[in-house]
DNA sequence: TTAATTCCTTATCTTTTGTTAACGTTTTGA
DNA sequence: TCAAAACGTTAACAAAAGATAAGGAATTAA
């Protein structure tokens, strides 16, 4: 993918929340870079402040966490998300957790530089706020509901919740990250999915 | 507790995410309402479209769903702490979730409109949408914390952790709420309740 | 291409949790 | 003030989940 193409995507995604004009878009894009991430290298790795923000372009990214030396996996991003270890680049404090390419990747990079800067731009800066407000309020949705899920619903119920929401997506990416994402085991997901079949079958 | 006073503390909440002049205090205290809940009384109920967002200026509110005719508590707002069932705010569409106050409390609200006039305000424009901002940001960072707890902690771990933090509030709050809120019955928070005075014994 | 690794499933056993019910205590509300 | 309701704990049993290990299929990497 050409970085022009890639630079297109992102006003895309930007204009689906606030849209821009030809001049303002010129201003917002000095302030981004688009960047590959091949296959199982990191945008972000635990204990290191994660400086910027970024839209996939291509490809996809999984969370996760490292704990008793197991990797817990707690999120994914793919084609069209934002990402980033939010509490890290909002706070600038080290990021608890790993994002890693599960295929190789183009993101389109924002650092928190750059986004001060976008921000403090006289034509920018009230949409800049705007487009964070809305994208942080997504992403509130979004984890409102992951919680509500967690606290509400059995193991079994969030598996076929997210079979019917989840889209093909679901179809690229290995059980046992599915089965952390549902706070479960690999195992436990696996008998699930039996139940499930022979429920369906 | 008097409505003057209840602004001022409204202010004060405000001003540590973006600081006033009087001028724009002025404008933007005119869209604040000071309403009171009494204990047991609704700020929302599931199926109408929550119409405000709130500052907890004096009590203490629970949100809590309905399942199966079960009540199941998701969280709570104490003083100091804003509220509302946000995905109905952001998305005016009906609240799956109820908020009942726990005590007689003081909330200083904002309507829906409100906000929508102070946003369009000239003077007070930017400095809405940057408050915004900063308040879906603080919740995101909470609710990616209570995500990350429930995918690599155990139960036993989460209510340690709840003891070590939740300070003073927690004791204030009925057991089976807390429960709810980490995910498991009732019964099984006695269970690791006496397994932890055990151990610390 | 082949060897190594990863992945999913299955089985067994243990631990934890859910369910239901009972009991005494505390709180609530008429 | 007094009866009813709500609360927390405990017990007994059932259901589900975790841990560990083994086996075969699929994927990966040299």
């Amino acid at each position: 993918m050409d970085p022009l193409s890639a630079l297109q995507k992102f006003r895309e995604y930007f204009e689906r929340y606030v849209p821009l004009t030809d001049e303002e878009w010129q201003a917002l894009s000095q302030y981004l870079t688009v960047d590959t991430l091949k296959k199982k290298r990191f945008y972000v790795e635990a204990g290191k402040v994660c400086d910027h923000i970024g839209l996939v372009v291509k490809g996809a990214v999984r969370y996760y966490h490292v704990k008793d030396g197991e990797e817990i996996t707690g999120y994914f991003s793919f084609e069209d998300e934002m990402l980033s270890s939010y509490k890290s680049f909002l706070t600038r404090t080290p990021a608890a957790n790993y994002i890693q390419a599960l295929e190789d990747s183009v993101i389109v990079n924002l650092s928190h530089k750059g986004l001060q800067q976008a921000c403090m731009n006289e034509l920018l800066g009230f949409k800049m706020e705007r487009f964070g407000r809305l994208t942080a309020e997504l992403y509130l949705i979004c984890y409102e509901e992951r919680i509500t899920a967690f606290i509400t619903q059995s193991p079994e119920e969030r598996y076929s919740d997210l079979l019917q929401t989840g889209g093909e997506a679901l179809y690229r990416i290995p059980q046992h990250y599915i089965a952390n994402y549902l706070g479960i085991t690999p195992v436990s997901l696996s008998r699930i999915r039996r139940r499930i079949m022979k429920i369906s079958a």
